[in-house]
DNA sequence: GTCTATATATTGATAGAC
DNA sequence: GTCTATCAATATATAGAC
């Protein structure tokens, strides 16, 4: 049988092994970076052998620039969601739930963005200066229109949206320092929720016109 | 002569030794983390070997702790500042001025603590849990009294607190980030500018009474 | 497809000459 | 104090039996 490293999965087996192993590797790339984790470490995660790992993934590059493309595409869908038609108000608020939601639920992916990031973003800056910046571009033509036409209070756009992310993304990527701080008492799974209603309130307050 | 590895510096020559290493350490702890960073790196940084600059740290990881521990210090240092008996809302904006100019000035250190975040904190979770959580429970303790008195809008000071240092190190640590999407019009030396500005704003129209 | 054994390269740290 | 040479430990990846 022709083997399927280098090669897209064919059966349903191969698809869930592969699955298996990109889990795994989410965990240990996430928490110790792309030169942390060793491919020992996410094959005893996985289960398997090490020899056994490489012959579904080639190379540890390999593993970690899917995981890097999975996870771009699925931080960017938030902001794809983003409606001109909506309006603008809850189109922000929704935003900014959505935004918090991924951290909540996908801590892992935000993390290995942040460390991407941290390196200066040498797999991803294609990305960040091509689609991510057209994306951000469009949208914040669109929030510029809502502010022209006096449905919003005036502000920067894209400093914004870099706040959106910069708050929502804090309680994935800082989650120990924020639950260091909270402690016992307010650091359980409420912590969400405090933060939603905070954000909300936070974003709101100079967005709606008259205060 | 007594080796100086593993011993306070005697000399004024071995102190600026250690400081030509600890700077170059810092800018590539701060890049690949600290298992992505490796002592040739930093030596051929610091303009040394790789032995000779282990005569003046014993290892790796003690350069690394050093580095963590005098950033850790300085990064508390704009917090320790808020003073209770000054105005609330000038106390916060200079809060947010100084965390804004923190970033701008000390990014290696930003990134080095973030990347520290990132790995769960592991050098670091017993000045989060002690030190950190103290000065923090102090400082909303203040910002609550303010709201008791009617000073400032009611809401909520550890998310504040949470989301004045996410936003304020996201122009650190996402530099990258942050320059692909503004392109060369916008991303250059004006955009702390411009944050400093949103910042404020944001902040202010939540907090001033009144709208 | 999965295993054991191993080749090859990198890296943290030390030995010892000067 | 600084250097060259090198040890020992890891880590990526492959070979080849089953």
């Amino acid at each position: 049988m022709a083997p399927p490293s280098k090669v897209r999965p064919r059966t349903r087996i191969q698809r869930e092994k592969q699955d298996v192993i990109l889990n795994a590797a989410l965990d240990v790339f996430s928490l110790h970076g792309f030169r942390g984790a060793t491919i020992d470490q996410i094959a005893e995660a996985a289960g398997m052998s090490k020899p056994n790992l490489l012959y579904y993934f080639s190379s540890k590059e390999e593993i970690h620039r899917r995981l890097l493309e999975d996870m771009l595409d699925l931080w960017l869908d938030p902001l794809r969601e983003f409606d001109a038609a909506g309006d603008p108000v809850s189109e922000l608020r929704s935003y900014i739930r959505r935004k918090l939601e991924m951290a909540r639920d996908f801590p892992r992916e935000s993390r290995l963005f942040a460390n991407e990031m941290l390196q200066g973003a040498p797999h991803a800056i294609d990305v960040l200066a091509g689609e991510l910046k057209a994306l951000v571009d469009d949208k914040a033509g669109v929030i510029e229109s809502w502010m022209r036409e006096g449905k919003i209070t005036r502000t920067d756009p894209y400093h914004l949206i870099f706040s959106i992310w910069a708050t929502t993304q804090h309680y994935a990527d800082f989650d120990v320092q924020v639950r260091a701080v909270l402690g016992p008492a307010r650091g359980g799974e409420g912590r969400f929720e405090d933060a939603a209603r905070y954000l909300e309130n936070l974003f709101m307050h100079g967005l709606v016109p008259k205060g």
